[in-house]
DNA sequence: CCACAGATGTAAACACAGATAACATCATTC
DNA sequence: GAATGATGTTATCTGTGTTTACATCTGTGG
């Protein structure tokens, strides 16, 4: 049997060569984002529950986070980059649609990625856009807008250069577009009945109908 | 008009003859709710604040509400009948519209209510809606919700009737109209760019785009 | 090799929040 | 004119965000 002096006392102690692990706890600041983003209830949460049930005091994520609104800032921005990786699984932007039925399939694919989000995210969607978009607003004057606003005005020039819709989008089409599916994401994370069908025949029901209403505006 | 019959909790005895004042505040029930309706951050309220705010002691508060979250649930109620009360105002539900231009004019002025009300009193709105909907959901099984559910399928109906959309209305396309003008009061109470547009324009712009969509569709 | 500086965690405390219990007070009613 | 129950107060409990002073650990330069 090993009978190694072991560590006498404290905590685990067995990191002479330390890489990822940081000092005392290693890599506190981590342990905690990954522990809110694990939260149901993202925005209810308690630094101090937080910090005890990582076995560290509450002042030790003072020394990682300026405030419990930072944290939730910076969990917030997380989630905003989870949704942008979803919108770029829905297709290349780099890419234009071969024709209208892929520009539709591309539509859908966005609208489902967004709803998918909300579906199984509730937490972080209800963290980024609830509360009225506060934590939206503080971020979106910092993350880097051009990929998650450029999905959707890409989707819609698909269209158009496909000859679904004649007239090429406008903003307002954009606009128009997001509304319809931003409301249907959160009347579904408001367990609205009529918006519980399942998520793809919704996505597709919002598309079409949008696509439709595109077709002749002028 | 809708008063909703007092809670039926064993509170107030019948008074039959006293009147506004009540013991020693004066109707310091009506005060909290009215003081938590002027209150910016209607969620983010404090119970002490309130109470000590209107010159009474916090414990004060809980003689009228079970909890903080009771006082905000009764505040979310009459919030909703406010919202009601301009629904009722777009048009009056129990005739139906003379001809097409008539109807589109009340879906518009549908579309507007909301709106303005996403407007006028963001701090309700935030708390109905925000939270995803925690205390919509809430209040929706307590609700009478025949009022507040039925104008939106009447407007579409009445667009139906005059003959400005073929088909008659299903459940889908009130969802559909419902999440678009959702999500515009949504991303308009976010402050988020483009959706700050005139609220007459945009509920023209909404309304007109629904109906367009709803022109073509099985 | 070792002291030093900075990064990290702890302990203790403050102010404030929601909530409860025991007590005081007042208006209505018998 | 008590009796009674609705209303408000005082005191207190627990929990939270946050700060301050102190302790400890880690990497680095002399």
């Amino acid at each position: 049997m090993l009978e190694v002096p072991a560590p006498p006392k404290s905590r685990a102690r067995q990191k002479p060569v330390s890489v990822a692990r940081g000092f005392h706890h290693g890599n506190l600041r981590q342990a905690l984002l990954d522990a809110a983003l694990a939260a149901p209830d993202i925005e209810g949460l308690s630094l101090r529950q937080l910090a005890t049930g990582l076995g560290v005091t509450p002042a030790a994520a003072y020394r990682h986070f300026a405030s419990r609104e930072d944290l939730l800032l910076e969990v917030a921005r997380i989630g905003f980059t989870r949704l942008e990786s979803r919108f770029a699984g829905a297709f290349d932007i780099s890419w234009p649609p071969e024709d209208g039925s892929e520009a539709k399939a591309r539509f859908h694919r966005l609208a489902c990625a967004y709803l998918q989000f909300a579906d199984d995210e509730p937490a972080l969607w209800r963290l980024i856009f609830g509360a009225q978009g506060a934590a939206y607003r503080a971020l979106s004057s910092v993350l880097d807008r051009r990929n998650s606003y450029d999905y959707l005005p890409a989707a819609l020039l698909g269209l158009h250069r496909t000859g679904v819709v004649p007239h090429p989008p406008s903003e307002r089409d954009a606009l128009f577009a997001w509304s319809a599916v931003h409301g249907a994401a959160s009347l579904r994370a408001g367990r609205v009945p009529g918006a519980l069908m399942p998520m793809e025949e919704l996505a597709w029901e919002l598309t079409s109908r949008i696509v439709q209403s595109l077709r002749s505006l002028p």
